[in-house]
RNA sequence: GCGGCUGUAGCUCAGAGGGAGAGCACCACCUUGACACGGUGGGGGCCACAGGUUCGAUUCCUGUCAGCCGCACCA
């Protein structure tokens, strides 16, 4: 048995210290790279990394062997709120103290003891896994080089007036207590209430009643706005009116942005907390008022409120408002209501002096390289998705109220106010030459330090030789949830900074989830540890489960089951690798191929390979990872373990030294070509195979990909051994439904229909002695059945096997008119197809000539069981 | 609302314009000299539904239904 824990870590190391992992920048070879997405440096690997890993590995390790200097650019994220989430939690377990008791400066170095510490860990699973990184090239979003890219590109987009600094409304997290950008927030639709209130008009006369679902933020109401062509408020614009639970009033104001079917076609208007009122308060040159604050609570605004969080606000103000008589009534109400992705608070719309990043001067070129057709998206659908993304893209949020993180590179001047943005730390104020500055306190999205990670990790903006070698990447692989995030990103700022899309195609996967189809999360506790799977079955077993259930863009589901069947795969090859060794004898050197004196069997074997060949490397080049994975299991334990090794047999226990030669020269040929071509899905046990199999080079790992040879292919021979596994598998049923032991030989005659059966099973017909365990074998090209057998038909003859004394006649009967049955219904539907004239005048030549050869070949089966059914007394 | 994905054997899923496939599960048999994580044989499906294109559709097109996912949202 197979024991991949004694393999994998030792052979990693191998790999590793042979320097196979490592790209040469100077090489001549053309290159090929691959920058992973980097995980949270101080996360841990889940199943999504694994799966992702995989498929970048199994690309990389391919053209690593099909001749290309392949560089895969390994390295980790910051994961800025993440990451000082886990740091402020651990903190606050050992020493009850939070980031402030520490302050900014202890803080950060605590997040960098803690990268240190658990930094190596995520990247160890990654070598778990197997992935064929140069860890020479590791880079880290914080590392130096990097932070001075990204310094860059601030500094770089400021000055050409693409950062800005605003008041606008952001998205805001009162748990992180940070500011999000829009994708960081996750609409989850969720009942509530519409609630109807009444606005008194300050004269007394009367009121007009507004719907809204979040009555905690009227204290920061400065109007109550109608549609300017409603006939119904016409007359009321520029009233003032009450607000309830206040001594404020407020204007009614027109504007066109309120929809007259909506509710009471009154809308209050709460600049400081809703977009779309902040919109209306900007035309209308209206206060904005707060009146919640960045901790979620009631600010003094709401006066007796205040203090109250929005909840327990929203609850206090409808009572009030109805024990008041303001509230004039409430319908249900299911709206999506914006949760931050991290730690699903609900998000707070509000009013922030925050920095942008303007998008449209920016998405703009990226839609227009796209339209010329500069970036390919495996599965293409993806593209359109993008660009839909890109063409609606608003401004983005980058300022984060973190410690951890690349700080704003930007210092406030306390004499003349004025802002220097500089990418190194200025010593005084560039506009007035005071010293008294300093730093924004606020850092950068990590998603922008990531969307430059393609180049940045290669050295930009220094023009290094890996930028020119290596730089744009060629495939990006990529689960389709970060998209938006990183890859959108990625490619405005490769083509904005390098003049270059990052890469030529991005290869988009799907997510894994559990057996029931739901997503792996923490909360639901269905997640798998991809180590634990690695500790039970290998990483090899792993990254086959996960391989082979790839279709594109698609998701999969988990189970263990499935990780087990891909073991069962691993050890069938390890044994077949088992025999192939054993049979080798001492005979260490390689034995050389001679064509001209192969068996039936070699020269099937050899062509089929051939196939295998050249159909995996189609689907790999396309990147059909599943396909190609069933391709190699199929031909791996189908064709060459199910039938090349049982018919390989024949001559390694035969006398013939001659053909024993070539047969372990074809064995291990095709063994070799099959770990060849398997290795990059499941590269630790091929290299433990083929290092114990005769080998030139040094390592699996480096030898060449296979091409198909054009010198070894022998048609016919496939179409000899397909009649003789025909027979064979007909004797088998016989056996099976006959309840004849295998171990019981039997007689066989043969009845060939055509010279071409014949000659072919009189070619093959040890291999249907010892396949079929027949005492004897004859062939007869007419005559009659002999007495006292079975009998079966196959494409190219009949076939008969003499049970004297066990033959049961009716079961006999019964078994043929099953089979004439189901040729009758062959024969049907044949003749009912060649029955129409416009197929067979208007369908290919070649199809309907197939279709007339089966036709024929089932009407002779068909006669032969009719005639065997008749002789049956 | 706009866009997308999925619907195929009991389960999980491939597939492709010309006779329905795999793995697991199931049934029967087999300690055959690589492998019981194995071998041999077998059962099991109106390929969601309705139209259309075509000589021919499970596959392409259009709808319907069901499940899922993005994006955008009017309080």
């Amino acid at each position: 048995m197979y024991d991949p824990k004694a393999v994998e870590a030792r052979m990693y190391r191998f790999w590793e210290t042979a320097g196979a992992f490592r790209a040469d920048a100077a090489s001549s070879k053309p290159a090929f790279s691959i920058v992973m997405p980097p995980p949270n440096v101080t996360g841990s690997l889940h199943l999504g990394h694994a799966w992702n890993n995989t498929l970048q590995d199994i690309i990389i390790r391919h053209r690593r062997m099909a001749g290309y200097e392949a560089l895969f650019l390994p390295g980790t994220d910051h994961a800025g709120i993440a990451t000082q989430a886990r740091v402020e939690k651990a903190l606050r377990e050992e020493t009850g103290q939070t980031r402030y008791d520490l302050g900014r400066e202890r803080f950060v170095e605590r997040v960098w003891e803690w990268k240190h510490a658990y930094g190596n860990q995520i990247t160890d699973q990654v070598r778990a896994i197997g992935s064929s990184c140069d860890w020479s090239r590791e880079r880290f979003t914080m590392d130096e080089g990097l932070s001075r890219a990204v310094r860059k590109v601030f500094v770089d987009l400021y000055e050409k007036g693409l950062i800005y600094r605003g008041n606008r409304i952001i998205n805001w997290c009162p748990r992180c207590a940070t500011a999000l950008s829009d994708i960081e927030v996750e609409h989850v639709e969720v009942p509530a209430q519409l609630y109807h209130v009444r606005y008194p008009f300050a004269d007394g006369e009367g009121s007009l009643t507004v719907a809204t679902t979040r009555p905690e933020t009227m204290f920061a109401d400065v109007a109550v706005a109608v549609h300017p062509d409603d006939p119904r408020y016409a007359p009321i614009v520029g009233k003032p009116v009450c607000l309830p639970l206040t001594d404020r009033t407020i204007p009614v104001i027109a504007d066109a942005y309120v929809d007259r079917e909506y509710g009471t076609g009154c809308v209050k208007i709460t600049p400081a907390h809703d977009p779309n009122d902040f919109e209306v308060g900007l035309r209308h040159d209206l206060d904005m008022p707060q009146c919640i604050g960045p901790d979620g609570r009631l600010t003094e605004l709401a006066g007796p409120y205040a203090g109250l969080s929005r909840e327990e606000a929203r609850a206090r103000v409808v009572a009030d408002l109805e024990a008041q008589g303001f509230l004039v009534g409430a319908e249900p109400l299911d709206h999506a209501v914006g949760h931050c992705s991290r730690c699903e608070t609900v998000v707070e719309p509000l009013l922030s002096l925050q920095w942008f990043v303007r998008m449209q001067p920016l998405a703009q070129p990226a839609l227009e390289a796209l339209r010329r057709g500069e970036l390919r998206f495996v599965p293409a659908r993806f593209e359109r998705i993008f660009s839909q993304w890109l063409e609606n893209v608003r401004d983005w949020c980058i300022s984060r109220q973190l410690w951890w993180g690349h700080r704003i590179p930007v210092w406030y001047c306390g004499q003349c106010g004025d802002a220097t943005v500089s990418l190194d730390d200025p010593a005084a104020c560039q506009h007035c030459g005071s010293t008294e500055i300093h730093q924004d306190e606020d850092v950068l999205d990590t998603w922008f330090s990531s969307g430059l990670w393609p180049f940045s990790t290669m050295g930009w903006p220094e023009a290094t030789e890996d930028m020119a070698k290596f730089y744009p990447t060629d495939v990006l692989v990529t689960a389709y949830d970060i998209l938006f995030f990183w890859v959108a990103r990625m490619v405005f700022t490769g083509l904005e900074f390098t003049g270059r899309m990052p890469f030529r195609e991005v290869v988009v996967h799907g997510l894994i989830r559990d057996g029931q189809g739901r997503k792996m999360s923490k909360s639901l506790g269905n997640g798998v540890d991809p180590l634990e799977v690695i500790e039970r079955y290998g990483a090899d077993a792993l990254r086959f489960t996960l391989t082979t259930g790839t279709s594109p863009g698609n998701d999969q589901r988990f189970f263990w089951e499935k990780v087990e069947g891909s073991r069962n795969f691993i050890n069938k090859l390890w044994n077949a690798a088992r025999f192939v060794l054993m049979n080798l004898g001492s005979d260490a050197a390689l034995p050389e191929l001679q064509p001209g004196t192969w068996s039936l069997a070699d020269r099937w074997i050899v062509t089929r390979l051939q196939d295998v060949v050249s159909t995996t490397t189609e689907q790999l080049n396309r990147y059909d990872f599943g396909e190609a994975c069933r391709t190699l299991y199929d031909f791996a334990w189908d064709e060459f373990c199910d039938w090349y090794i049982e018919f390989s047999k024949l001559s390694l226990y035969g006398t013939d030294e001659d053909a024993k030669v070539q047969t372990r020269a074809v064995l291990v040929y095709v063994l070799d070509t099959l770990l060849r071509l398997l290795h990059p899905v499941i590269p630790f046990v091929t290299e433990e195979i083929w290092q114990a199999l005769p080998h030139e080079g040094e390592a699996l790992i480096l030898a060449h990909w296979p091409e198909p040879r054009s010198d070894y292919r022998f048609e016919s021979a496939v179409a000899e051994a397909d009649t003789v596994m025909e027979v064979v598998r007909a004797v088998r049923n016989l056996r099976s439904e006959m309840n004849v032991a295998p171990s019981k030989p039997v007689r066989l005659d043969i009845h060939p229909r055509t010279d071409t059966a014949h000659t072919a099973l009189a070619a093959g017909v040890a291999y249907l002695q010892r396949l079929c365990n027949a005492a004897s074998i004859e062939f007869h090209r007419e005559g009659d059945a002999p007495a006292q057998s079975v009998s079966a038909v196959f494409s190219g003859g009949e076939l008969f096997v003499p049970l004297a004394g066990v033959v049961d006649v009716d079961a006999e009967r019964d078994r043929l008119q099953r089979e004439a049955g189901r040729l009758q219904s062959e024969v049907k539907r044949a003749s009912a197809k060649l029955a129409n004239e416009s197929f067979v005048s208007r369908a290919p030549a070649a199809v309907v000539e197939a279709e007339r050869a089966k036709l024929a070949d089932y009407q002779q089966q068909l006669e032969a069981v009719t005639q065997r059914l008749a002789g049956l007394t």
